[in-house]
DNA sequence: CGTCTGGTTGATCTAGATCAACAGGAGTGG
DNA sequence: CCACTCCTGTTGATCTAGATCAACCAGACG
């Protein structure tokens, strides 16, 4: 949590006394779509996702949550309901500060608010990047670039193996990341096989040349 | 401008001083994507557009900037050269503000800073939106959303004649916009005039019944 | 006049959606 | 232990939205 270092002792103790901390099942939901928001949560380890249903039953995963990461603090912000529903997809350890705790801190602690901008933009950059992807790139390209994503927080290099990534998540949230179904997300899989840009056993995959995969997303960053 | 209402004088006096107007005619650029960012940029009057273009030669439009809106501010805060290119789509005033104004502007007053933050949540909404649209939404249906905010903005109506509205920007800036190319557009055109649900005629676009528009489009909302 | 740009249409092709079947666990209950 | 169902993932067959390539027209502009 970088917004935590601007803190002062005064502050800091304040936080520990109000701060809830909870612990989410995969599966578990943390808050819902259209719920009003109460406050926001930090991810401290773990791995989050948030979805965004519409009515006609469409579901997209509209970002993944890291440790590190914060949920509902827009909402937060702007004092409307949640717009996507946050769910656990690993067991999930959160901080949360209710809406309250947070006024104030923010009237206390200047620099609270320059942390808050700092991610708000930073998370903006990311989305505005699959936006343009998902507008003028195919199923293969988004997939791979959410491949390397979780590579770079789940993956490993092991020599004489090469680079392994063990799936966090199952093949129906990847293709809901992507804008696609499972299926798609299955027959892209044998293509990447055959092109001998990764290989895929279960929830483990192998890229035996990393520099491949990125050649082909180097469009979309 | 909406940030400024928190201005005192001697700040409002700054502004003046050091601010620099500037219009732009339609087609000219305002920056260009990748160039280091020096400033930022307010629309006083007119429309902007913000350009991705990557490596393939794929173009986005990745959203338009009516009067109000601020251009660059992200990479301002960042530090990061400018993601997008902006370019006037009509005739465009805009006021310029240097880093270094901006910087001091922000020392001295930290409402400012809650300002930008207000307004990063919303246009990182609207961004979010579009990012849904673009993964579960077909062309016709992104296309109308399009349509109706640009009614918003430009639409009126007129007794008699009902929902017009006249286009401010060019088919294969609507392409871009949507994530299409112009042909695609063409031809949803004849399906929605086929539908009834609009007619053209060159840059003017009847709606006989505007609750039809949002009907299609109560999804992406 | 020719040339250019913006827009439309036609013909064709393909990525990907959709529907359906099926295979392997994993859990549950007899 | 088996029978059952549920759930995830894969594959096949088919269909369609939309991309792509090409021709064409109309207005703008030298």
């Amino acid at each position: 949590m970088d917004e935590w270092h601007d803190l002062d002792a005064d502050e800091l103790a304040f936080v520990t006394r109000v701060k809830r901390d909870h612990v989410f099942e995969p599966g578990e939901v943390i808050f819902h779509q259209g719920a009003p928001c109460d406050g926001m949560y930090w991810v401290r380890t773990g791995l989050t996702g948030e979805r965004r249903l519409d009515p006609d039953g469409e579901m997209a995963l509209v970002r993944l949550g890291y440790a590190g990461g914060a949920l509902g603090y827009q909402e937060l912000l702007t004092g409307k309901p949640y717009r996507n529903s946050a769910e656990a997809l690993k067991r999930t350890a959160t901080c949360y500060l209710s809406h309250a705790a947070i006024r104030e801190l923010l009237d206390r602690n200047t620099k609270l608010r320059d942390r808050f901008l700092q991610r708000c933009v930073r998370d903006h950059e990311k989305t505005e990047k699959n936006l343009v992807a998902a507008l003028n790139r195919g199923v293969r390209t988004r997939f791979l670039y959410a491949l390397l994503k979780l590579y770079e927080r789940y993956g490993q290099f092991v020599t004489g193996k090469g680079h392994i990534l063990e799936l966090p998540i199952a093949r129906k949230d990847l293709a809901a990341l992507v804008g696609t179904g499972p299926e798609s997300i299955s027959r892209t899989i044998r293509k990447l096989e055959r092109d001998r840009i990764a290989s895929f056993d279960g929830r483990t995959v192998f890229f035996p040349d990393l520099g491949a995969v990125q050649d082909e997303i180097h469009n979309v960053g």
